[in-house]
DNA sequence: GATGAATGAGAATTCATTCAT
DNA sequence: TATGAATGAATTCTCATTCAT
């Protein structure tokens, strides 16, 4: 009876702390919300990521993991034939539209990778990511390495002054950078 | 007994956060740590910053006010017959060449914003502030704010992945963008 | 310039600390809310009560003061031909219909009273003088004894129970114990 | 280390807190009195009853229990073919003479009821009770109303004023309530 | 006289973690 | 393997009171 490992008890422990890393900040991850908000007892979070570090390093590798996963899946939709910053423009209108949570949570990982060297890898390693993701569109590394750097800069703008997109800057900005050097 | 009448004690106070901030992020900072940091009791820091927000907001206050006033000192010194990407490829290096605590610091007191409404407006406020200081330069509002964009990009991939400044790439990447739109 | 002692500012404060107890309760009574409420200096309550006890003391006595005044005007008011029992009514639903803090705040002075040895003397001098007040309707001790005994019962029941006042019972009830011994 | 797995605790915990509220009054009811008290360590107050409430709710249903524990017996005993005042009279003196902390107790935790609506559901399930219990000697329901409330107001008052009972007045006031209606 | 700064104690909670079962 | 009880440290915050001005 009962698996020795029980993959879907830990998968839903890494769920709930998402959530509440999204509700309550880095700050505010703790076992004991994690297991009231995955509804398994407390010692089960414990038993499953020995200590809270282990915790968020798991749900954070998550988020990134989801996060490059839907940059992914906007790589592949872009249409070649239309302009970059147009794209550029939809995907970020997309992801800050409505519930900015998911961003959020993506720039709560870099908060937190700032003073958690756990962390640095995970983020570095997004970056990168995401990096050799674009460069699928531009060919070319440096304007790749160069539009990560401005998409970084410009939702955390975004998330920081809770200001609305507006597509035709965004479009401005990636086309002003997509010139040719 | 003791040191009463201290007009300097909420100043002392303010460094001693930012000090604990640097050393243990903004996670780290707590009444007790600041209290011990800045050798007062305990009550003192409670008395002068009802609320750890409070304390939060005046760390973040004046780490803003620093860095404007860093790169304040450099759009002076900027030297206009030099190309503009230059000259931020330096600024970049200086900021984060030796101790990057400094630039953490800023970086890390920001994105907190992104979970502490009170900090929003100081970030924005920075923000804004930055984008002024950049339009004496560029001459143009629009590049200004395309500047900033870059440059918090930059910083936070640099502060991130613990990688040293290339000032080429800086400079490939501001005269990129640069280029007229 | 200034009077050497001002009666009014004390007097305000007394108001303040009464409204503190109706609603935070005796032990929400503190020099900070009471000076907030009246506002005033924190010093001032300190300076004009030397602790907290003294401005318990000061506020509950004036909250007897105006119970008993409440009681003395309802009793030069009763009707002699009237029964008893209908007046009775008539007072416990006047003073528990509506807002009921009046009279919790009597209540409350009784709970403080029966830990607080100092405030025992202002209790106990309320229920006194209560009783004397009613003597001059019921003309006898014993049935004035009766009536308060019935009558903080009876009121301290229903703040309790947050039942409404029914008079037919209030009035059956004093009847009940009119009758003669 | 130290004693861990105590079944009791709990318990223990209760009785503690009851100890407190005898001694130092609602208002001096606290965690680590209670810890103190039961001379267990601070979390374990804490982890038994997550707030201050919880333990002021236990406190007062187990004091409460008791009470009407108390009550029963008395009533059980009671010699049907004497006055009822009489008895009520002897029940009176019993509970307060000699050390009224009990008493006292009772009427403290009840009291405390006014400030806190967790309580209330509490008091008023012991006033029903009560006059549940007294009917089964007045058969009468009113009667049994008016008794708890002569009782209510009867105890409290002696309580105030720190005076004997004095068994011939109960009588004559339960007496005069016993007169029908 | 009046007051704001200061302080040390203590409040309720929350917590990560350990451990007996 | 899994878990709930237990614990001691640390959290923020409030407070009565003292005292220099």
């Amino acid at each position: 009876m009962g698996r020795r490992y029980d993959p879907e008890r830990r998968q839903r422990i890494i769920d709930a702390a998402i959530r509440v890393v999204a509700r309550d900040g880095v700050a505010g991850l703790s076992h004991r919300r994690v297991a009231a908000e995955a509804d398994v007892p407390l010692g089960s979070t414990s038993y499953h990521f020995a200590s809270r570090d282990d915790l968020l390093v798991a749900a954070l590798g998550q988020v990134s993991d989801e996060w490059l996963a839907t940059v992914e899946r906007w790589v592949e939709a872009v249409d070649p034939d239309l302009p970059l910053g147009e794209e550029v423009a939809r995907f970020v209108t997309d992801s800050l539209s409505g519930d900015r949570t998911r961003a959020r949570l993506e720039y709560e990982l870099y908060l937190a990778a700032l003073h958690h060297p756990g962390l640095r890898p995970i983020a570095a390693g997004c970056l990168d990511a995401l990096t050799e993701l674009l460069r699928r569109r531009t060919g070319d590394a440096a304007r790749a390495r160069a539009l990560t750097v401005l998409l970084d800069g410009l939702m955390l703008q975004l998330l920081l002054t809770d200001r609305p997109v507006v597509p035709a800057e965004v479009r401005a900005l990636v086309d002003g950078l997509a010139a040719p050097v």
